[in-house]
Order: C-alpha cells, then sequence, then structure tokens
DNA sequence: TGAATAGTGTCTTTCAGACAGTATTAG
DNA sequence: CTAATACTGTCTGAAAGACACTATTCA
C-alpha cells in the first residue's frame, strides 16, 4: 500500500453454504458431489463464485441456497461462518472462500438439486469422519460450523430455526440433543425453556400423537439472546468438541465420570 | 458456475484490523488517518491489500500489524473477525475486507508507526461517535469487533489477552468492566475468577502497590473455554449492546433496576 | 384397563450477588 | 495509629440437576 503504481493481487471470490437440518434425530450436512475438476467425485459443500463483481456476499449465498439445494433465504436462519484463504486451498489459483452457515427446519425427502449432479443430507459425523472425502478444506469449513452452531444454541434462539414455524417442546429438545450431542432430562428442559423470558411462546393448542397425550405447541419468541443461557455440559477438558459427536450420544454422558 | 467459457469476476481483498487495548481503564481502538483518497483526511482502521497472490489471510494481518502498529504477532490474540463485501463500500471498485480482532495488553505510550502518517489509541465510545469520521465501512467493523469482545470474555479466557503476562486480579476485572461496561463487586469476582479452574494460575509472589496490601500475580492458565463462564448482567431488551457503551459505567448498572 | 407420551412438583446442590469483616502494606 | 488496597467468610435467593408424580391421549 506504499508504492503508488504498485496495485494489488486480484483474487477470486467463491462462497460456500454450510447447510444443516436435523434429520433422523442426526445433526446432517448437506453436501454435492464435485463434476469437475478440481476433486472431481468428492464431495463438497454446496457454493460457487461470484457471479458478477457488483454481487454482495450474502445474496449470493442466497442465490446458491436456491441454486442448488432448492431453498428459499426467506424462510431460514443465515449467517455468514468465515473466510478461509490459505494459499493452495484450490489448486486452479489463488480463491478465497466465503462461507455461510444456514440452518433449515426438515425438508422434503429428495433435494431438488438444479445445478449439482446430486446432492444429499449426510450426519455431520460421517461427513467429518475419514470415509467421506472432501474437497478442498471443506472439513474444516464443516468442523467451524459444527462448532458455531453448537456455542450459538447456549446463548441465542438458533435452535428454533431448526423447528418448522410451530413446534413442540420436545422436538426443540431433540435439537439440543442431535447438535449438541448429548442426552437431556426432558422435565428439566420443559421447565428450562419455558422460563427464559420470549424465546417460545404458546401457539395454537395441541398437535395429537399415535399415541399419549397431546403436546402443546409453541412458536419462536421474539428473544434472540438467551438470558440465562441454555448449558451445556461441560467439555471433558480443553480439546475441540468435535469429538464428541464421534460417540453416541448415550455414551458421551459417561466421559464425564471419572 | 454453469457455462464452461464464463470466468468468476476477480476482486480486490483488504485486510484490516480491529486492535484493542485497555488505557485509562477504558477499551481503546487503533485508528490511522488516511493520508490518500478515498476518504483522505477520515480516521480508518488499520490495514491494507493483499501484499502478492500468495499472501495468507493471516500472514496479511500480521504483517499489517507489524507495519502499521509496530506490534509483532506473537505476543498477542488475533482471530478472524468475518469479511465485509457490500459492494459500493469502497468507491475504487470492488473491494472486500477481511477484519481481524487484535487484542494486545497495555503498550509504551507512542505507537511506534511507520507506515500510517498518524495513530493514536481511540476510546472505542469515542471512535463509534458522530465525532468521529470513519472510512469505508468501518464504524461497523468497529461494533463488530466490540461485540465479538464483549461475549467471547464470557465464555473463554479472552480477558488474559488484555493483561501483560504476570497480573493481579484486579487487573483483570479492570479488563471485564471496560469492555462490558459495567462495574463489578471486587470480592465476588475474586472469588469466582479462581474458582473457574485453569483460568487464572499464581505465578511470582505479589506486587507492591505505592500503598496498601499488595497483590497476587497470576498468569493466564491453560484453560480457554471457561466453565461455568463468567456471566455478564442481561442486557436490558433485546437490542445491541453497543448502546450501552455509550453510558458511564456507573449509570449502566441503574438501567437494569426498574 | 395399560402403554405411551406430556407436563408438574419438590428436593438438593451449586452458584451469583450482597456485604461484613480480616490482612497487609505505606505513611 | 489511619488510610488504602487486597483478600476471606457468610448469608440469601435463583437456578441446575435428579427424579417421583400427575395428566391426557389411544387401543
Amino acid at each position: 500500500m506504499d508504492v503508488d503504481s504498485w496495485t494489488p493481487p486480484p483474487v477470486l471470490v467463491a462462497v460456500d453454504l454450510v447447510i444443516f437440518t436435523l434429520r433422523a434425530g442426526r445433526l446432517q450436512v448437506l453436501l454435492v458431489q464435485r463434476g469437475v475438476e478440481p476433486f472431481a467425485g468428492a464431495r463438497a459443500l454446496p457454493g460457487g463464485f461470484l457471479s458478477h463483481a457488483q454481487e454482495d456476499l450474502a445474496a449470493a449465498a442466497e442465490r446458491e441456497l436456491a441454486e442448488e439445494a432448492g431453498l428459499a433465504a426467506g424462510e431460514l436462519h443465515l449467517e455468514q461462518l468465515g473466510v478461509y484463504g490459505t494459499p493452495g486451498r484450490d489448486p486452479r489459483g489463488r480463491v478465497i472462500s466465503v462461507a455461510y452457515l444456514a440452518i433449515a427446519p426438515r425438508l422434503p425427502e429428495p433435494v431438488p438439486g438444479t445445478d449439482a449432479a446430486d446432492a444429499w443430507w449426510v450426519p455431520v459425523e460421517v461427513a467429518l469422519s475419514e470415509q467421506t472425502t472432501l474437497a478442498f478444506d471443506h472439513r474444516q469449513i464443516i468442523a467451524d460450523g459444527v462448532e458455531r452452531a453448537r456455542s450459538k444454541l447456549e446463548y441465542s434462539a438458533l435452535a428454533t430455526a431448526f423447528c418448522a414455524p410451530m413446534f413442540t417442546i420436545v422436538e426443540l429438545q431433540e435439537v439440543y440433543e442431535a447438535v449438541w450431542g448429548v442426552r437431556l432430562d426432558p422435565r428439566n428442559f420443559y421447565r428450562k425453556v419455558q422460563s427464559v423470558d420470549g424465546f417460545i411462546v404458546p401457539a395454537g393448542p395441541v398437535r395429537k400423537n399415535d399415541n399419549g397425550r397431546p403436546a402443546r405447541l409453541f412458536r419462536a419468541g421474539p428473544r434472540q439472546a438467551l438470558y440465562p443461557p441454555m448449558t451445556r455440559p461441560p467439555a471433558p477438558a480443553d480439546q475441540p468438541l468435535t469429538t464428541r459427536l464421534h460417540a453416541p450420544a448415550d455414551k458421551v454422558r459417561n466421559e464425564h465420570e471419572h
């Protein structure tokens, strides 16, 4: 920035999406299969390059959300996750990727992908495991997304973004259990979540079950920042919490007991 | 990403730094005066363009830290804050800025700026007020940095990054008070901070004061994530906490009492 | 009726917040 | 001694976690 004749190096900007939802009681992420080099055949996060020089980053994220996942941006939570710009992360040249985190309520089974050859919901512990070959630095991006979601469940109302507009308290609890990878006491959860003012508000009457007492329905309340926060059990030591996802929820609890 | 002959638009990438420190019991941010258009004469965050196509983003942040603030990266906390990429934020063309948050212990009075014409520590409430003309979207970036620092004090050991390698508990308390803009009870703070395992560890004997009992010295402990977290008084409603900084610390407390 | 799921009450422990009191220095 | 700062103890109320119990549905 000192010499006047010098010009900064131009860089290509990609936007990638970490789209989470809850399916079968597990936290799942949307992955596509790359059809072209580099990393042809590997799994990757949906995303793409900025379409033109004047496109806003968030707008590009919304466009990719529609193109690659058939999701309308208005219906879901979307926030910036971070920038990934290590030189060499893309063999084609200098590409930095702006990652966005999207949270979607459970969607109809097939993902109506238009661009990508194929797209699937993959449980995060599968996506992060060795058995999945991920393009670029997408494993790191997913891991960061998991960590972001976990910590935001504590002190924000993000959990409601995983739910349909109306939901039961048990459904909300399932969000916490799946994302944190723990089991929570339904009775304490019930009391706790209702005591946080403005987190959820009663809506409609009840929802019938196949069997058992119908559950009351709620909507997301106005409060974004939760006070007091939802507390998650302490991490065993100081390592990244990502490791805990690999263990089944039932076992996680035992890790604390010695 | 569909047509093969299409190529994505190249973009210029800047790296900007939000450098916080504690001076005179207040949270202060380092600002430079721009010497060239656009926004010549306005205050701005230290920063600059990527120097060459293969420079890593974090490396660029460290380079700017050294060039513009004379700070060695090894000595301070540095983390990515976010990307700012609204079209039109830079009148020269499409520039996206990767913002980094740096936390420094109190430094010797004059800032040994080399590149920038001038650099000053400015209290954040001054920097965010109308009286300061800031270039680009740097007001927003600073506000986001303040919010990040505030929330990370709660559940991480970030506060120690504001302190010298050895510090007293009162000094640590001053960090919390300045960043949160509240007053805390020294006796409860003392007990609380010591009860969080691994947050701070005793070091050396004591530090003498001009007057009064010498204080014990501590170092940052190994624990990064605090459990249980340090709790900050609840925000009055749901608006951004930034507004609270404009009120003197003494008055903030009263806002809750009705 | 029983099985299943939803929701309540109550006890114990832990922790935040208020604040009285003790300890160690300089003068 | 007093003034000043550092540190300790103790009480109270709120909230977390464990878990017995009641409520409402379907078959």
